[in-house]
RNA sequence: GGCCAGGUAGCUCAGUCGGUAGAGCGUUCGCCUGAAAAGUGAAAGGUCACCAGUUCGAUCCUGGUCCUGGCCA
C-alpha cells in the first residue's frame, strides 16, 4: 500500500503560504483526498499572537483543520526539539487517518528537523542556567576558550563571540561527553515527501511586507501586545523576540517612537524573509513554483501519482 | 532681504591640528543541532555640494555660487 504523502509548503514570510495551503487542501478534497494543515512556523504556536504573526484567521482557514497553532502561552519557551516531536506525531496521526498533512511554514530549521534525520542530544535546565550565568559573568570569549580545550573541533566551528552556541556546546559536552554540530544531510527521515517552495520576486515581496506591517498597526497590534504583556510576554524568551512584538514592547517602554517601531518591524521582516530564503534555497530537494494562481494546480500535479485517488 | 548653523556611504551622523575618510542602520553573501521571527561572521558601497584661490598636496584653510534648516525682518 502506498503511504500517504507529506506535502511541505515552504517559502519566505508574506509569500502566500497560508492561502496556497488552504487552496491545495480544497483541491485535494475535490479529488476525494482529505488534507489538513500542520503548522511549521515557530511563532504561530503562541496563543494570542495573532495580528503580528499574520496567523490565519478562522475565515482564512475556510474549514480546513490547522494543527499546532495556539498550543503555548507567550510566557513559555518553544523549542525545535519539542516541536519536532509534536509535528512528527501529528503528521503520523494524519497519515494513519488517510489525510495528507500539509506542513506549511517558514521556520526552516523546524521543517528541516521534522523532515530529516535530525537528533537532539537533550538538555538539562540546571546545567543550562549555570552556563548562562557564567556567560553573563565572564563573557563569551572565556567560555569559548574552555570549549576549545574540551573539544577543539567543536570550538573551531563556533565563533568566539557567539555566546549562545558556545553555551549549548558546553551543555551537550557535559551531558553526553561530546558535541557533534554537523547539520544532517538533506535526506528525508520520512517517506514520500513532496517539498514545494513558493517564489515571489524580491521587490514584490518587499512591497507586500511593508503593506503588511502597515496593516498590523491599523489592526491593533499595539493593543494586542499590551494585552500579551499582561500575560507574561516579557518573560517569554522566544515570544518576546518575535518581529513586531519586540519593537512594540520597546515602543511601550518608551525606548523608541512609534515611527521607529514600525520602521524596524519592516526592516526586521525583510531580513527575516532573506534569511528564510537563504535556508530554503540551499535545500536542493525543494521544487520552486511562482506563487500565483497557477501554483495550486501545479502542486496538485506534483502530488499526482503519489496519492491514490488523484488520477493521472 | 539680514544673521546663524549645516551640506561626508542608500539613511542618520562622526572625523581629518591639510597627506583623498569611518560608525550605526540598510544592502549583499555566508554560518547555524533543545531561543531559529533567535544568535552570529564577512563583503560591497563615498569624485567628502559646486567653482576658484592658497599649498608640494585641500574633504579640512580662504573667497564665491547653489541648496537645506533655524532665528530676525
Amino acid at each position: 500500500m502506498t503511504p500517504v504523502p507529506v506535502l511541505a509548503l515552504n517559502g519566505p514570510t508574506a509569500s502566500g503560504k497560508t492561502a496556497v495551503a488552504v487552496a491545495v487542501a480544497h483541491a485535494l478534497a475535490d479529488h476525494g483526498v482529505p488534507a489538513e494543515v500542520v503548522n511549521a512556523d515557530s511563532m504561530l504556536v503562541y496563543r494570542g499572537m495573532d495580528i503580528g504573526t499574520a496567523k490565519p484567521t478562522e475565515a482564512e482557514r475556510e474549514g480546513v483543520p490547522h494543527h499546532l497553532i495556539d498550543i503555548m502561552e507567550v510566557s513559555e519557551d518553544a523549542s525545535v526539539a519539542e516541536f519536532q516531536a509534536l509535528a512528527r506525531a501529528k503528521i503520523a496521526e494524519c497519515r494513519a487517518r488517510g489525510v495528507v498533512p500539509i506542513l506549511a511554514g517558514g521556520s526552516a530549521l523546524y521543517v528541516h528537523a521534522i523532515l530529516d534525520d535530525f537528533r537532539f542530544p537533550g538538555t538539562d535546565p540546571r546545567v543550562r542556567s549555570r552556563l548562562e550565568a557564567e556567560l553573563a559573568e565572564v563573557g563569551p570569549a572565556a567560555l569559548h576558550e574552555r570549549l576549545r580545550q574540551l573539544d577543539p573541533e567543536a570550538a573551531a566551528g563556533i565563533l568566539p563571540g557567539n555566546g549562545r552556541r558556545i553555551v549549548r556546546a558546553l551543555e551537550v559536552i557535559e551531558l553526553t561527553g561530546g558535541f557533534r554540530s554537523q547539520l544532517p544531510e538533506w535526506t528525508y527521515a520520512l517517506d514520500t515527501v513532496v517539498q514545494v517552495g513558493l517564489e515571489v520576486p524580491r521587490d514584490v515581496l518587499d512591497a507586500r511586507i511593508e503593506q503588511r506591517v502597515e496593516r498590523m498597526w491599523a489592526d491593533g497590534l499595539v493593543a494586542e501586545v499590551e494585552g500579551l504583556a499582561r500575560r507574561g510576554l516579557r518573560q517569554g524568551r522566544t515570544a518576546s523576540r518575535a518581529i513586531g512584538y519586540r519593537q512594540v514592547l520597546a515602543q511601550l517602554d518608551g525606548e523608541i517612537t512609534e515611527a521607529e517601531a514600525r520602521q524596524q518591524t519592516v526592516f526586521g521582516t525583510r531580513r527575516l524573509a532573506r534569511k528564510q530564503l537563504g535556508w530554503f534555497r540551499r535545500d536542493p530537494r525543494i521544487v520552486w513554483l511562482p506563487a500565483d494562481a497557477a501554483a495550486t494546480p501545479r502542486i496538485v500535479s506534483e502530488l499526482r501519482g503519489r496519492v491514490a485517488g488523484i488520477g493521472g
